[in-house]
DNA sequence: TATTAATACATCGGTATCGAGGTATAGGGT
DNA sequence: ACCCTATACCTCGATACCGATGTATTAATA
């Protein structure tokens, strides 16, 4: 998920590593924030991996930059993860999100439409987070106020999801 | 949150790791699958802290089972993680959902209450995934479908979870 | 008869993440 | 004179997680 941001946002324009940390937070911090610790391991990750370059730039107030651009191995590895995400990018939102945020990387509508109807046919299986043996369980079935709400939000996100993917796919000229 | 999922099943009833993880597939695996290879080591984390109890009982078919029972202490290390969530126990949706579910196990409505509040107000905030500067941009101002589609759905999650916290809030006598 | 699936647990190496802390510089407030 | 905040990067130890693999048994299936 951080790799994917990284890679998705240095696809545009090159940033130093500072900027990036803050374009990250911006995107996902408010949820999942992500620790400095965090974020220049993996930037070194990926230049050992090859797939940024970096350049030490004087920095505009205190110490140098590292301007950081993405390789041409880089600008294909972000289409790779974006045209096949892994399973974990489809099912989990937060992931799907960060997925979501650079698809219009890809440049042909067509992949485009096959990540969404990967998404599309993870949610429209049944699936619950209670069940009563195979059988998932409706909202109404259940005497948890708690449980109850988490199937009432789980049920908003999807339909409103639902109605966004068969909208934005028929558009995508499917 | 896997920590939180297993003191979670044991508070109502002892079960042996196999059949927990099962629960905790159910839950949570459909969006966030958990491997094997996570679970026995946190069960074992557990043990070793003295949250939960060990008894080797016959295997109903195959290997002997380890039932697992929460220790007094467990018992008192769930009411307190319920009572006061980690931050991204808040803002994460995943994080969030494990609270959701077993957040009955509060005996004291102003104690879940304060719980929901807090959820309350970090959806209050006025936050995005995109800025203008420091401006939150809407739907309606991004081209990017995909990014309107980030906003879109996040939108349609929060106004049903606002309107079912409010509710909830309400119901619990605050 | 052979194989697969389900039950039931476990280890091991590799990696991703976090928190705490460190090293600088520059500007603004008190 | 002092401290705080922001900029800009980094290291280190601890831990959590994953995938691969291993060990055993029973029941169903081909």
């Amino acid at each position: 998920m951080l790799e994917l941001a990284i890679l998705g946002f240095l696809y545009d324009t090159p940033l130093h590593g500072y900027e990036l940390r803050k374009r990250i937070a911006a995107l996902t911090g408010h949820v999942k924030p992500v620790a400095e610790s965090t974020l220049y391991p993996a930037i070194k990750r990926l230049e050992k991996a090859g797939l940024l370059a970096r350049a030490t730039e004087p920095g505009a107030v205190a110490a140098p930059r590292h301007v950081l651009t993405l390789t041409d191995a880089g600008r294909r590895e972000l289409r790779h993860r974006l045209t096949e995400p892994d399973p974990r990018d489809i099912s989990d939102e937060n992931r799907w999100f960060t997925v979501l945020a650079f698809l219009r990387h890809l440049d042909d509508a067509a992949a485009q439409s096959v990540v969404l109807r990967r998404r599309l046919a993870f949610l429209e299986e049944p699936a619950s987070f209670f069940y009563d043996g195979d059988r998932p369980l409706r909202a109404e079935e259940l005497d948890d106020p708690f449980r109850r709400g988490i199937l009432t939000i789980a049920r908003a996100t999807s339909r409103a999801e639902l109605t966004w993917l068969r909208e934005t796919i028929a558009s995508l000229g499917g």
